[in-house]
DNA sequence: TCCAAATGGAACATAGTTGTTCCACTCTAT
DNA sequence: ATAGAGTGGAACAACTATGTTCCATTTGGA
């Protein structure tokens, strides 16, 4: 990796961090934070709307990578998104961008491949309501939007200090798999 | 009601559709929405901050106005949860709009006053907890933030068109409750 | 009806961000 | 060591949002 590459990646990293904070801040920050001039800034991405894109295109992708390594189409569906989980939740601060710029995040295009993204996820559970380890009483969409909420609730509380970050994965399986109430409940 | 207050409340009602929709859109636009001119927004609000400040602390105004009216504190807690959710979810557009105005909601009073709001239910759950209904091995904290992230994922999805808002209650419960798998899966 | 409150428009100064250009510098690979 | 890519700083113009002031007009209640 040469040095333009290493500047880009500074440039993307930092402006995770900058912009998740406040999305509105100047490329002055976003620039200072990566260690890198603004003139420099300027000459990787010339606009602020290429930066974002380029910024939501490259979590979009660590997204969907994380999720294809995760082999979410093999094995019995808990286990599967289980491993999902395991894999996506590290990802962290890339994942909450996403739901931070809705100004420019709201471009067609880009909510599109947010749920592509997403695909693999939806298909095992289509997979668990067939195959029947999985209740047929909600719907595809809400399933995945509803894991995919949670997990950024968990990175959201992590990062306020309420949970750890080591233990969301689990707070996040038993919480979307099992709900809240005990187990003897449900049993006759 | 006055005129003061009617304009007051054109102006908050025109910032939560807008500045959710776009939190960096311009004062003017807030303004030209509410059907009142610049000046006399600065009237009401005399700086942008002012105005957010106001727009938050209406939202969690309604939001603890909502709880309280559902009475989480009587009868069986799973009940008293369906009460609440039947009757926060309609806020919709005011709950949605605390998660998205980062900047100025990180302001450490009004996190706390968030979770002031919520503590009828933190104390709802840890009710649950104590007498069995609700699953022990979850920290109260987490619960209360993934009820909360399941209601703001419903709006959002609705919002979007992918649910249909007067089902949002029943996913939200049967989500959050039951978790996503099938009920016999569980029983030996 | 009449008066005081409330409003809206226009004009203004200010401040901050953005994007550009130019030039001097510092690395790094050969 | 040296050439060339990469970088940073400074200075610039254009633009936009913000907040203010002043004044004419409208509104609603006594």
């Amino acid at each position: 990796m040469g040095r333009p590459d290493r500047t880009r990646r500074s440039l993307l990293d930092a402006a995770v961090v900058v912009l998740s904070k406040d999305s509105s801040a100047s490329l002055s920050e976003v620039a200072t934070t990566a260690g890198v001039g603004r003139t420099t800034l300027h000459r990787y991405f010339p606009t602020r709307e290429l930066l974002i894109r380029a910024l939501v295109e490259d979590a979009l992708d660590r997204v969907a990578d994380a999720i294809a390594s995760a082999h979410p189409d093999e094995g019995p569906v808990v286990d599967a998104l289980q491993r999902v989980t395991d894999t996506v939740v590290p990802l962290g601060p890339s994942l909450s961008f996403l739901h931070a710029e809705p100004e420019v995040y709201n471009a067609r295009d880009l909510i599109r491949r947010w749920y592509e993204a997403l695909e693999p996820v939806a298909q095992a559970v289509e997979r668990g309501q067939a195959d029947g380890s999985l209740r047929g009483d909600l719907p595809v969409k809400w399933v995945v939007d509803a894991y995919a909420g949670a997990i950024l609730t968990a990175w959201d509380t992590a990062d306020e200090g309420r949970i750890w970050l080591q233990d969301a994965p689990r707070l996040v399986m038993t919480t979307i798999i099992h709900g809240i109430t005990a187990p003897s409940t449900d049993a006759p």
